[in-house]
DNA sequence: GTCTATACCCTGATAGAC
DNA sequence: GTCTATCAGGGTATAGAC
């Protein structure tokens, strides 16, 4: 691992913790044994750390989005598909996925240009996908913007509960995920 | 209006916008063209505004608990009841709620547990009555603690989402909302 | 690549004149 | 009750020795 790669690490930690505004670089320094002014060896500033963290999630949630785009399915197993990276990553990057949500408006000129932008496209592929399982009628819920609101929501913030329910497997939990989410939005078959 | 309560006011509105942490007393005094220094006569420090804020909101929501639970009714009836509430109050008060969920974390000494205290009370109340619809098979699903998850997830980030679509009306809200939510939850009926 | 020293600015908060 | 002046500390970041 690089001196680069620990700063990040650590720094995960600690914005997740206690949000990025509140973590200084030299509580940052201090974890990892450091003077802060030895960081900027390694980085160029505090909000290129913040950038790396979220902009990271964020290529890798578009990346996913891609893949199931191009997947060719019905709705209702690119939905399940969508939840599967949810979990994965909730599992997985934990801090990152926090730090996304809390501390994006914290990003600056392009890096926050980029990531409103991925944010976006990634909202409408999902608002895409809704549309197209109400045509199919896979879909009995009418009003997208909910279905929309109420996945995002839920997946967003799963690894919040995550966290204090680390017993259930990654399996238990991505089908009790899908169950709760789809069988309020699929028509009984 | 007294001063206090501008201060709050202007407070409620930065905060939202740009977190606890990256607003400062001059930043708040300069909206109302005060200097910083005369905010402290109307109030005793920065976290006490937070404070008032996030704890006005915690009050409100465990007042409207104890009511749904005084009213000896089934739960979905109670349910219904729980998302009312959150409903009116993102419609109210969205940027309380948003400060409470983003920046609870930066509550100090009694100000810290008491909302934690409320905070905990609260899921206890709202878990015991999804256990309730569960023993009278009002609801179908069966891992509570996910149940829940959902529930509160989508709940308290509704303020994200009723300003992107101020358009819908309150009770075209409340019934879509409760829709969603319950209609994967119950046991057709 | 890490350190010490430091620049420069912003922070919450207080003292005391008016 | 508002102001000016100020304090003590902490913020990000840089310069330059080693």
């Amino acid at each position: 691992m690089t001196r680069k790669q620990e700063i990040i690490d650590t720094a995960k930690t600690l914005f997740r913790e206690r949000g990025y505004k509140s973590v200084s670089m030299r509580d940052l320094a201090k974890v990892i044994d450091f003077k802060a002014a030895s960081l900027y060896n390694h980085i160029s500033s505090k909000e290129e750390i913040l950038a790396e963290i979220v902009l990271d999630v964020a290529r890798y949630f578009t990346h996913e989005m891609n893949i199931i785009k191009s997947l060719n399915v019905d709705a209702k197993t690119q939905l399940e598909g969508v939840i599967k990276h949810h979990v994965d990553l909730t599992i997985n990057n934990p801090e990152a996925i926090a730090i996304l949500n809390n501390d994006w408006m914290h990003l600056e000129g392009k890096h926050l240009e980029d990531f409103k932008m991925m944010r976006d496209t990634y909202e409408n592929d999902l608002r895409s996908i809704i549309t197209q399982g109400i045509e199919h009628k896979e879909i009995a819920f009418q009003n997208i913007d909910i279905i929309l609101f109420s996945l995002l929501s839920t997946l967003r913030t799963l690894h919040l509960w995550y966290r204090k329910r680390s017993d259930l497997s990654e399996n238990d939990l991505k089908k009790d995920i899908t169950d709760i989410l789809l069988k309020g939005i699929l028509v009984k078959s």
